[in-house]
DNA sequence: TATGAATGAGATTTCATTCAT
DNA sequence: AATGAATGAAATCTCATTCAT
């Protein structure tokens, strides 16, 4: 049971608050998914809503009855994904330098870059807008943090003691979420598999060479 | 001998093409640095002409003398820097299992996180453009590339053969680049000196365990 | 017998003209009621539909069911008490300068101050939108128009004789209104006894001094 | 020397506060003079910077640099006839009862009326915006309070004992601005000299019985 | 009769770029 | 070479009114 559909089973409302009837409710969906996909293909600044209301075959006036404004629609498709990859991140598991460890670690990856493939866009907005100091760019931090954290907490055994194991494990974070990004929009030409033979593989080199 | 020196030996010129005089040169130059700052402060969608000309102490008009856009401003910007990348990893070392190897590799990041620490914000706009198609978004890719294959070129002696090497190239550059923009910008609090210690040790580990 | 009465005995009907049933008037009474609360709180053009429908407890398509539109709602508001006021106005006794006629004036000056109490803001928002030319605004004028020449056919006997009665007459009406506007909604902190005495003192001398 | 002579003689900014060449001065005037036509014709909330512009000869985009929002604008036009206005309170002859005074008194509100003239349409939107708490609002009460204590104040001599003098120094300045409303904007059909006769009688009348 | 949802015309505001001096 | 002013296309957002159940 993933945190979104958590997060959907509760009400969702209207920006002044009042709870939605079934109409209001598919509608309120036709715009977030709409918002998706353009947000995917141009990214948060660069995103009109004239462009998400178009996908979403609705109007400006309809928009603003759900989202109190652009910035609304994106947090709110940013607190959906943080969600599910808060829930992800806490299933993360111990990582030992075993076969069982190994393909642990392997299936945990997996379901990651499956993760990675469906929201990928979004995630990659917190990145760019946490210059520019925007609300949305906020959420990023916290959940980098946390997975960079659970990575820490699940390099148990063997460590060579030397280096820090924070900045190990936020090392090897960004390497698979980059690895991810690259994988899923464009140059590398890597297969699922040789990408997860390679996480696992540089994974487990550096916590037990 | 930097390829920024090269560039700037290069007579700099106006928009329309007209070679500059000395007060020309100081002005244009103004003008760059002040787009750097503000580009690290505002990144490049919310960086507005009017920043750059108030932090430069000059005016719209005399922007547009010397650059025919934001966008063209922003993009010598990065020729400047992706001129200094590209010389810096042509000289990348073979990285062997050695300690001379080791030390050739642990000399070359602290160069990357010498110039990722002074242009740093420039790079990281690359990424924010990509998405949504800019000119400025070009170069990255290529430079990513290079950078890449540049790794690749340098992991000579043992692999273990089944990781593809280009893979393995780029999650690891990956991972330079962006524990470099996590040290540069913010949370992770790590010295220089972790910081390089962490990367040799994981370099190393992935390539020779 | 007051003029609502009046007005509300011929039978309320919808926007498109169709009588009212129990549960009709109901509603409508409750829109009314609402419109002149949030009439009062916002002025004519910054109250909102929306607010007068949820102070209503009610919904956008109900009001529309018994309002042509928001100005309707507003014209008949003022309707209701335009024929308090006229009917008030009928009233106004002639002033003499003798202590009954004083005290004839005391006691209608008091029951204008009740109806200003009541209804002032409706009063107010047609000073508010006589400048904009809303239909709202035509009221105002015929209203004032009438008191002023009641006020004009009462000052019957001394007068001396060089001023306009018409004038003199709008003069003391407009004190009359204004004095009573700033006693309901703010900064005067002046007793109902201090404000009549002070009408009944000022239009005296006027008229008898 | 008015106190719109000294507002005017200090440098006019742009909204960022920037201080003005002098065709920035031209400008920035006939958007103010067009506003305050504007606000005639049509009152605040009515008033649309489409308008403004297209009066001034003008451009949004030149709206905006010197004006940082429709507010503002209005904002600045009342604090200009603020200052008048408080410059001419100021100068308020104590009123007594000789022909002096009254000669004094029926100057001071031929000055009175003239301002009206000019500047009621301004003066008048203070009234619209007071209901809904505009910050064009905030400004009217305190000239009018300002208004009521030079009345106050300049009561000297004979006043019947029993009024507050407060409360008629309120319902004689009323009586002022209302019915210079009233000559300036429509029905009352009196010359100035009737207007000013008729105030000029009141007033002493009340005072002086 | 009642209502929640939808609409779109129109309002305000921003900002890269051009103009005139 | 420099600059302050002007521009207008395009973006965001509001709200009276209509629709569909």
């Amino acid at each position: 049971m993933s945190t979104a559909d958590e997060i959907s089973a509760a009400p969702a409302r209207m920006a002044d608050g009042r709870v939605l009837r079934a109409r209001g409710q598919r509608t309120r969906a036709r715009l977030l998914e709409a918002g998706a996909v353009v947000l995917a293909r141009k990214g948060f600044h660069a995103a009109r809503v004239d462009d998400v209301v178009e996908a979403a075959h609705s109007s400006h006036g309809t928009f603003y009855l759900y989202f109190s404004s652009k910035e609304d629609l994106f947090d709110q498709l940013v607190a959906q994904v943080a969600g599910d990859l808060a829930t992800l991140v806490t299933e993360m598991p111990v990582i030992t330098d075993t076969d069982k460890g190994r393909d642990a670690l392997r299936q945990w990856l997996d379901r990651f870059a499956d993760l990675y493939e469906r929201s990928g866009p979004v995630i990659r907005s917190w990145t760019e807008s946490e210059l520019s100091g925007d609300s949305i760019g906020r959420h990023g931090e916290d959940v980098l943090g946390a997975m960079t954290s659970a990575m820490t907490r699940n390099i148990r055994p063997a460590r060579r003691a030397r280096l820090d194991p924070t900045v190990t494990g936020l090392a090897l974070m960004v390497m698979v979420e980059r690895l991810n990004y690259y994988a899923t929009t464009r140059q590398v030409v890597a297969t699922r598999d040789e990408l997860l033979d390679t996480l696992v593989e540089v994974i487990s080199s550096a916590l037990f060479a």
